[in-house]
DNA sequence: GGACACTTGTGAACCCGTGCACAAAGTTGC
DNA sequence: GCAACTTTGTGCACGGGTTCACAAGTGTCC
């Protein structure tokens, strides 16, 4: 279920405040979400909950955790190391949660030698040797739309069984690969789109006029 | 509706291999989905296909940019010029599709006056002024979580009613404003889990195995 | 010009997630 | 111990999105 991380981190901060126990409506305001929906939730990891009083937060943290499969490392590999596979590859917020980022992989022969995020960039050739050597399960795809399912094919052909692609491309997997995509740009086509009916375009603007204005604040 | 962005771009690609016109099903598989949803999706615009043909490809195209608000420019905001806002701040996808990055913020008076994509980074006592001078709408939060609620207010209370955010915080904005969250340690999450179901958990590692093979491999 | 092949647009069944509402269970106070 | 209160776990109804299936429309070929 896609929101037991959700509830995970609003544990997390509840215990990091010394919070020992919450009930379902508390956790669920402090989740985002409403609280019949959370108590279904959590009842499907079994009945952790005492009535009357409530779920202990760190037994229901642990159990989220194991259902998540949070409990044991996950060796992660990024490919494509350029402006956001450097962002992706300094993150420190992968490690904290049980996400080891083991290995690096560009195409690029410049980039491979260089140093980032305190591990060396291999290159793209290398990947199937570190996929097994390091026991890759995971796989991130930065590369640039054109490479991406190629990158998929190779990875999934070494044995990552769970991708997490930011390339704007439709990647097609064989069954059993999960395959999940980060479209940044729809995103923000989606909050255009609501812009546009909210304001009647009354704020959007001309390539011409957002040139002026920029030359006008920027110099 | 948050399909049309897809359909979009799978009709670039058409239009750039020099298609002209294209039947649902088509379209439906560069896409990625089923042909009857995408016809459906399509009706709701109006009735822009041909029956027994399909659909022009530029002429749909035009029809969904005009859509989603694409014809025109709409000037973003990036606040936080960290890891991820310059990753952000250097991607060139979205000045293609008409998003202009008119301002990058940070609350560090270090990285004020930094040159990032071209830009000036600005203090983060500018934000107000930035966004009324610069007619933004849409702001992009790429600071650390605890930060993410205040500077959300900021922005809205200075005109912006559309807010992408990358900060792993649950963030309240008032009706009227969308936001849109992106989560990446939750979708890498969402994929540990279901890795675990899959091999049993035969690839998860312990912290100590991990590191041993990457001792082993990255010297 | 008529038969045929093709494709859209949509009615209708279906499925799944959501939220209300309540009974069951547990706790507290006396 | 019992009554009153709190909170979980869940049956059930509602609604929106998805998919099937087909009638209605369009181009083609002879
Ligand atoms: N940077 C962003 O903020 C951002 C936002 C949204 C989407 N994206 C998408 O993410 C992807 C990466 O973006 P970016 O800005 O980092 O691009 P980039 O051009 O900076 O980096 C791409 C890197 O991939 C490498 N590469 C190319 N082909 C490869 C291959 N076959 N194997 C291994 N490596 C290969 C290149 O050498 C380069 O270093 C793109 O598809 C982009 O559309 C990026
Ligand atoms: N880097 C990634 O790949 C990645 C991945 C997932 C999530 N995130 C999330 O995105 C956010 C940014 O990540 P990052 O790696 O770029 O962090 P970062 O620490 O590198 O950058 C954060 C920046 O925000 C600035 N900042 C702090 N408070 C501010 C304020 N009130 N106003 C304006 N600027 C402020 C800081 O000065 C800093 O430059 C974090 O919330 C992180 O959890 C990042």
């Amino acid at each position: 279920m896609a929101r037991l991380p959700l509830y995970l981190r609003a544990l997390t901060g509840l215990a990091e405040r010394g919070v020992a126990t919450v009930s379902s409506e508390e956790l669920a305001a402090s989740a985002g979400v409403n609280s019949a929906k959370l108590r279904k939730d959590l009842s499907y990891l079994g009945s952790y909950g005492t009535r009357g009083v409530g779920y202990e937060v760190d037994f229901l943290r642990h159990q989220i955790s194991r259902e998540i499969g949070l409990t044991q490392d996950w060796s992660v590999v990024i490919v494509g190391i350029g402006n956001l596979g450097h962002a992706l590859a300094n993150y420190g917020g992968f490690a904290s949660r049980g996400f080891r980022i083991a290995a690096l992989v560009d195409a690029d022969p410049k980039r491979a030698g260089e140093e980032v995020a305190g591990l060396q960039v291999r290159h793209a050739d290398e990947l199937e040797d570190l996929i097994q050597q390091l026991r890759i399960s995971i796989g991130v795809v930065a590369t640039p739309a054109r490479a991406a399912q190629t990158v998929c094919d190779r990875l999934v052909a070494a044995g990552v069984t769970s991708i997490l692609n930011f390339a704007p491309a439709i990647v097609q997997v064989r069954d059993g690969v999960d395959l999940r995509k980060v479209d940044l740009s729809t995103e923000l086509q989606i909050l255009a789109y609501h812009e546009q009916r909210k304001n009647g375009a009354a704020l959007a603007l001309t390539a011409e006029q957002a040139a002026e204005l920029a030359e006008a604040v920027n110099g």
